[in-house]
DNA sequence: ATGAAAGCGCTAACAA
DNA sequence: TTGTTAGCGCTTTCAT
């Protein structure tokens, strides 16, 4: 192609192909089926339109079509192995129905949260998927009066579609094989299970609550309240917990049931401290995954949501006509120690 | 606002505020400072808007100005600690502009990152990063036929400003780390370092290899062609190669310079099948952190990639008006065994 | 201090 | 089988 400042528009190859820009328009469109354009029309603009290295303005198509060919996606953070997973299935499925995904973490700032959804109102995507919301019912507002699609993701709104992990279930597992490998103590204090991290309001969080509660409550052992210590997310917070915790009892307890890695970071950053032997009487596990975990000095029972899954099934739920508000959960998985998990991108560095 | 089921336009505001488009326009974008406008004009058109639930159409916007507000990002993979610490800081630093980020993978294939480039001019994106292109001098041809300014990440490209990481001194250091940690056995052929994953093509890997090959030679241990095994990014290639490494040397080697976090998974995977005490005589590196790679049986020496400073320097890179094509180098940072690295959004879960 | 009108590049009716 | 025309929502001269 010749040098341009300006790029080619419809107009120019039009002018080159002696044909009218709705021609050129539908030839590359592929709408000239229906329009019933001759194919040697349509062969020559397409040759044309590749010399002048055209491209579709999405801008201006989006502007008139009312559509933007772009869906959006929030999450709270890029920087998470469970979050990333569903960004790159978020992205995989785009891409299989030539739309261009649009990521955007809120930091669980539901501010933040807002204004991301506002922004992504304003590019015309041509719906959203919400991970992690913090306030799903705002969402849902704004969303309506844009008319925009939308379906939640790992956390339920009552407004939308919802697709989410099933806490409940995988928590219930995690403590039952964490109950089953435990070895007995002497110390009736030590001899129990503990659930450290997340936040108790999280319904994510009250949901693996009220499983590890109900395993243990069936098993005789209904748990006391300072078995339950939801200290938030920060890896800082969880260290300290568990520092104090091990002081009130004199060493590791026979179990513990660490709610997300970066508790676990946390965990690990007081455990690295204790004397090599110390974990032979403990069983850990973990409710998220990562294959590094799986390698410590001591066996880790993880669980892995199935983060592919759970995009697929929001795809499919934005893309039934009706959906209602229902909430699709999805079965987590056990991940027994010393495992690696290959997922479906599992071979790329 | 009432129930509509067209968004309101700046018509809409207009006609309520009996004002005329151009001035609803010139105050919602903040152009009336220089056109004049009685603040009182502006309020009330704000307080409007706001009741319409108004937001600005950037389709058209764009369309109308010749860009859109969006810059693009191309890395290779989101599932990933190196690349999605990337993002994130991505992201952040567009949010402080103003501008909203459009992130995409290219799964490390040449023809999916031109695909990706050619959308990403349809969306007039107003410039783009990318991260580990596999085909640079293809990028900057498409962006310059579109007059798109660009700069490569992690890996430079010939035709546009680079931002990559100093590969050579990173494996200089942890390559001189492994040598001064190292124990020293009987048997020669164990006693030496070996340099396991990566694509001695890649330009990240060949100066890596370079790194190591000349603080060896200077330490008068030239390596042979054996003591480095460019086996690829997948966990499982690793997995077999260190597997037949150990059957070859009757053992793990002296020190192991493992050259990502995938190929260390894939190392882990055969680790784990070895007796405890195996890694006694052995000193093990990592070029790429990880939290939990910290805190495995064994001390791990980790080089960590300072991914936000990369994208610091490309966004000053790309606000530079001329920059030329320079290649800016950051330095990685050397993380000890048992040490967690916090980073600009370590608090986030 | 504000309005009128043109036009960004494209697609969809409607004509021919 | 193709061309003409209007208009998507916004910004930007140019008038007033």
């Amino acid at each position: 192609m010749t040098t341009h400042s300006r790029k080619a528009t419809i107009f120019d190859i039009a002018k080159l192909a002696g044909a009218s820009p709705s021609t050129v328009s539908a030839a590359l469109s592929g709408a000239w089926k229906s329009r019933r354009i001759s194919e040697t029309t349509v062969e020559l603009i397409r040759r044309i339109a590749d010399e002048q290295g055209y491209s579709t303005n999405m801008q201006a198509r989006g502007l008139r079509q009312a559509r933007s060919g772009l869906v959006g996606m929030i999450i709270p953070v890029h920087d998470n192995r469970y979050f990333s997973s569903m960004s790159q299935s978020f992205e995989t499925f785009a891409r299989d129905r030539g739309l261009v995904p649009v990521i955007a973490s809120s930091m669980r700032d539901p501010d933040e949260e807002r204004r991301i959804v506002q922004t992504l109102i304003s590019y015309a995507v041509d719906y959203i998927f919400v991970a992690g919301a913090t306030d799903p019912a705002a969402i849902t507002d704004l969303c309506n009066a844009a008319n925009l699609r939308h379906v939640f993701v790992d956390l339920p709104g009552p407004g939308a579609p919802s697709v989410i992990s099933d806490n409940y279930h995988g928590a219930k597992v995690l403590t039952q094989t964490l109950l089953d490998a435990q070895a007995h103590s002497a110390d009736p204090a030590r001899d129990r299970l503990f659930f450290i991290g997340g936040v108790a309001t999280d319904y994510a969080t009250s949901r693996r609550i009220e499983g590890f509660r109900d395993v243990l409550t069936a098993a005789g052992l209904p748990p006391g309240a300072d078995q339950i210590i939801a200290c938030g997310y920060p890896p800082r917070r969880a260290m300290q917990e568990v520092a104090a915790l091990c002081d009130r009892l004199g060493g590791l307890p026979a179990g513990l049931f660490v709610n997300s890695l970066t508790a676990f970071e946390g965990v690990l950053g007081h455990f690295v401290h204790l004397p090599p032997g110390s974990f032979d009487t403990s069983v850990i596990g973990c409710y998220d995954y990562d294959p590094f975990a799986a390698y410590l000095q001591f066996p880790v029972h993880m669980i892995r949501q199935d983060s592919h899954r759970l995009i697929a099934e929001a795809y499919r739920l934005i893309e039934t006509p009706h959906p209602g508000i229902t909430v699709k959960e999805v079965e987590p998985e056990l991940i027994p120690p010393r495992t690696i998990y290959a997922g479906p991108f599992g071979e790329h560095g």
